[in-house]
Order: structure tokens, then sequence, then C-alpha cells
DNA sequence: ACGAAGATATATCCTCATGCTATATCTCGC
DNA sequence: GCGAGATATAGCATGAGGATATATCTTCGT
């Protein structure tokens, strides 16, 4: 079974709540679901058309006097079950792809400085993240709507995981602290392992 | 300027350990780099190849009897040089596309005990992963290398963060079991907000 | 001894995802 | 009155992902 186009129902779940022009979901992306789930805004339009063709959505376009028109999109009753049916199903496992994990696996080669900068680098972004989790977390707490206490859960996720980013950081940098600066040299290690003692070069 | 292709520096330096095939590669993934990032295997094949078109590594044919023969790619003194420039740039801040998630933030739509067993899902799934890191944090601590150091690093970030999110997952267990488990009633809410007083029906 | 299952090995295909860029007009502050 | 930024839709090129094709050898159970 091929891949499901997940952005489809992103963008489907949002249509829910309201009727959206594609302007609309890429700011709304922005500020709520942006937080855990990246969007390639040269996509929506696309799937919005797409949706209008699998009957998934109606579209209303509203002339606007001067500015482009605005295409609204309204969910349909079968837009909703297709939702529905996706809801239902597993979640497929996480893939990720953590860039400055695949920098520090190759600390060795570098040496150990360059490692460093990068870890502090990844340690302010995830406190950059928590302020705007803060600040998100007191928007939502303002309506008390049955949804909001989903969304909340979902900002308390973050908060988690740019903690746990920002505690495993702060233990990177005391052990880097104690490996030797120098890159490798060479041939200084990874031969057939013929004589056992192979040590780095300090 | 473009996006840089992630797959080629990951490639590339696992080439500075050993000259390896697509295949030895997709192996030695799946056992350490795939903890933390994953890769497309049919991008492997083309990338090598590209590798070798820009003098970034060199391809030895090792014929074999019956199988088919071995490509194996070694890293050149100019692939050594890109791997570096690239090591030195800073990471790109993390894309993140967690699927449970967005499920949850669509709670209300269809209800709690459908989240609750999304959450369990995903809890499960970072205990499994938990098991996998201490299997291979052994593992590593056998050879205490250089290198090992980092790829060690590595594991701790996973360690981290699988134990943030199962974390998380009693958190949001715990609250879950304090919502009404009703899917929302199709207009409930969301109206333009003239009367102030949309409630949940229970 | 024989077949099934799985490892070894390279490669392609199609779709999804991403980021940059194009195009056009209005609004607001300076 | 002019530039910066908001409003609005859309296309393009490349990167990423996963299923599948192909072919042979090894290992294990029966």
């Amino acid at each position: 079974m091929p891949r499901e186009n997940k952005t489809k129902f992103a963008v489907l779940g949002l249509l829910t709540y309201a009727p959206l022009s594609g302007y609309d979901i890429r700011r709304i992306y922005a500020e709520s679901l942006g937080n855990f789930w990246s969007e390639s805004y040269g996509h929506i339009y696309p799937i919005l058309k797409r949706l209008m063709d699998e009957g998934l959505a109606t579209r209303e376009v509203q002339g606007q006097t001067g500015r482009p028109d605005r295409h609204v999109y309204t969910i349909t009753d079968r837009g909703r079950e297709e939702l529905h049916r996706w809801l239902a199903q597993p979640a497929e496992p996480l893939k990720e792809r953590v860039e400055v994990l695949l920098k520090v696996w190759h600390g060795w080669e570098m040496g150990r400085d360059v490692i460093v900068e990068h870890v502090k680098a990844f340690r302010a972004e995830h406190e950059a993240l928590l302020r705007r989790y803060a600040r998100y977390e007191e928007d939502l707490a303002q309506h008390d709507d049955a949804p909001a206490a989903y969304w909340l859960l979902t900002v308390g996720c973050g908060q988690h995981v740019s903690r746990a980013y920002i505690a495993w950081c702060d233990e990177a940098l005391a052990k880097l602290a104690q490996l030797p600066a120098k890159p490798r040299a060479r041939e200084e290690f990874w031969q057939p392992d013929v004589d056992g003692h192979h040590k780095e070069t300090t």
C-alpha cells in the first residue's frame, strides 16, 4: 500500500473548524500545528485543488475588489468521513532526521570544538522553542473550548521533548569537555583489529 | 541557496570509516545512524553514483562468482574536504512531523478513546526504542575507540527523547481520562463568538 | 535430498515533501 | 508619495521515501 499523503489530512483537519482559504491555512499552521507538524506551503494549494476534485471539499470564490480572489474551501461530509478514517488508523512510527546528531556522530572526524558549538546552538534553539510554547499555552488557556484541551496536550509534548533535548545538551557538553580536542589522525583507527591497541593521538 | 542533499553527507560520512558498498551502507545504517537519521535506501545507489561523478569517491568493482558484483566506494581527499565543509556549517533547525500529535490535535473531532489508543501505541513504540538503545549502548561500550565516545552521545540523545515521550504519554493519558468521552456534536463550537457560552454535550 | 526462507547485491519508479520564486494589489507608517 | 509588509494564489526543481524488480547463494527444517 502506498504511503498516504499526510498533508491532505492536516489540511482537511483544519477545515473541520471553519471554511478557509489557502492563505488562512498557511497562517493558522504557522501558529498552531506548526509546533509539531512542518508543512510545505507550496503544497497547500495543490492539495486544496485535489480535495475539491475528490469531492472532499467545495470551493467558493469570493471576488474582492483589488486583491486576488479568495478561494474559500469548505469540508464536505465525505471529507469528514475520509478524515475520520485516517484518524482511526494507527500512526506510523516516527521517522527522524536530527541533523545535529549526524554531525555529532562524526565528531571524531572534525574535532571536539566544532561539535561543542553545534550542541550549544541546538540548546539555544530549544530554549527559544520553550518560550514559544509558553506563549502559545497562555493563548490557549484563555478560551476553554473542549478542543483546546487536545491542543494543550500537543503543546505539552513539545515541552517535554525540548526539555529533554536541553538536558541532553548539558550532559553532552559536560562529556565533550573531557574528550581530547584534536581531530583524528587519518590512519589511526578502524584498521582491521590485528594488534588491539590503537590509541588517539592527544 | 538551494537546500543541501543531506543523504550525501550521511553516506560520505560512513565512507570515512571504511570503503563500503551500497549494500554495506544500508546495513550499517539500520543498526547505527538509523537511530536518529532515517534514510531512503532507494536513494543510496544514486547518491553513490553522484559521489563518483563529482570526484568525492572512487569505485572499485569486485567481481564475485555467482552473486552480483560488489561496487565498493572509497572516499577521496576531496570527498573528505566536502564532508568537513558541511560538518563545520551550523545545522538547520529541526523540522518535525509527529503524526501522533496531528491525530491528538483532532481529538475532539474523533472522541477521546481513539486518542487514548494512539497515545498508548506511541508509548509502546518508545519503550521498544529504549530497549534498542540499551542494546546498542552495550555493543558500543565494548570497544573504547575514540569515535565511539561521539556515537554514545547520539544514543544518549535518543534515550532522553524517548523517555520524554513516555513521560508525556503518561501525563496525557491521565489528562485524557478526565475529558468527556464523546466526540463533538457538529455545530457545537467555533461559531463566531456571539454569545460566549458554547458548552460540550456530555 | 529438497524446498522454503532469508541473506547478498544493485537498481528503478512514482509520489510526497520542501523551499524558492513569481505575480499582483492593498494598507499603513513615515 | 514611497517603501515595507500584509493579502492572495500558484509553479518549479530538487530532495526524500518506500515499494518493487531481479538474480543468486546460504541455511535450516523435514
